[in-house]
DNA sequence: CTGTATCCTTAGGGATACTG
DNA sequence: CAGTATCCCTAAGGATACAG
């Protein structure tokens, strides 16, 4: 517990991780963005049923980190309100295409969906472009 | 151990968690994706120093999930090569925007670069859209 | 209702030795 | 080199009780 960001690299993909690369801390997120929760009570009643001390955990991780900003609700003063900072919103994109990638393929079937098929060539390319320009930077 | 994928719910963000929500299992995607690695010794090379435990375990995790194809190298029967499959390349989209997530906020200084900051208004704009979609779609 | 604290079990994972 | 296996410790987390 000497250091609460370990930091393992400086690749971009790890930092997140590091961020919010566990099973609960998205699912916080999640309900703060696109379920409009906002108390302590909100979070626990949700479907996953997180624990309370792992809640608590959460949520002081991620105002630690300036995702989430924690303030008193003025009409009842002993409630407290969570919500998102401009760098939490900013997990906006991730999460959609988070969405996306979890509707086509489906959690039971694993079977992939027809809607994006389309585009199934052009991110193969994209693929092979950014690994092309890996090697090519690793050579120089 | 009775249920390798216990499934908390049927929530999509759910889904994607119980899929690669850990430390580790991204950082694999990332080095197939974007530096072309694909085999067992490439991966136990990175930065981030995975144990050689926690490598097998997740490459047989992301087999059965389909997301990892294993196969033998042709030209070095010993050698076995490992790849992403349609599903694996899918989540392309998704480590582009954490890409870019973490590339505003940096691990040092935790502070906000501007170059993504024009779009602000319309995120949030999006946010409330979104938020207003569920509470009208639970009244019903 | 909003948390804290505690107890206890299991899962995650580092180190290292070992096998084909 | 490509994995397996084992040892052992720490972190994650469920259950529950308790406090303001």
């Amino acid at each position: 517990m000497l250091d609460k960001f370990p930091c393992r690299s400086h690749c971009p993909i790890n930092y997140a991780l590091e961020s919010f690369g566990d099973k609960w801390t998205l699912l916080i997120i999640r309900d703060l963005m696109f379920k409009a929760k906002q108390s302590y009570g909100d979070f626990l009643a949700s479907n996953e049923k997180i624990s309370t001390n792992i809640l608590a955990d959460r949520l002081k991780r991620l105002e630690e980190m300036g995702i989430v900003i924690k303030s008193v609700n003025e009409t009842n003063r002993t409630k407290m309100i969570y919500s998102l900072t401009p760098k939490g919103q900013d997990l906006l994109p991730i999460m959609l295409e988070i969405t996306k990638w979890s509707g086509k393929y489906d959690a039971q079937t694993n079977a992939p969906k027809p809607f994006l098929d389309s585009i199934e060539n052009d991110r193969l390319r994209l693929i092979e472009d950014i690994q092309a320009g890996w090697k090519s930077a690793k050579k120089q």
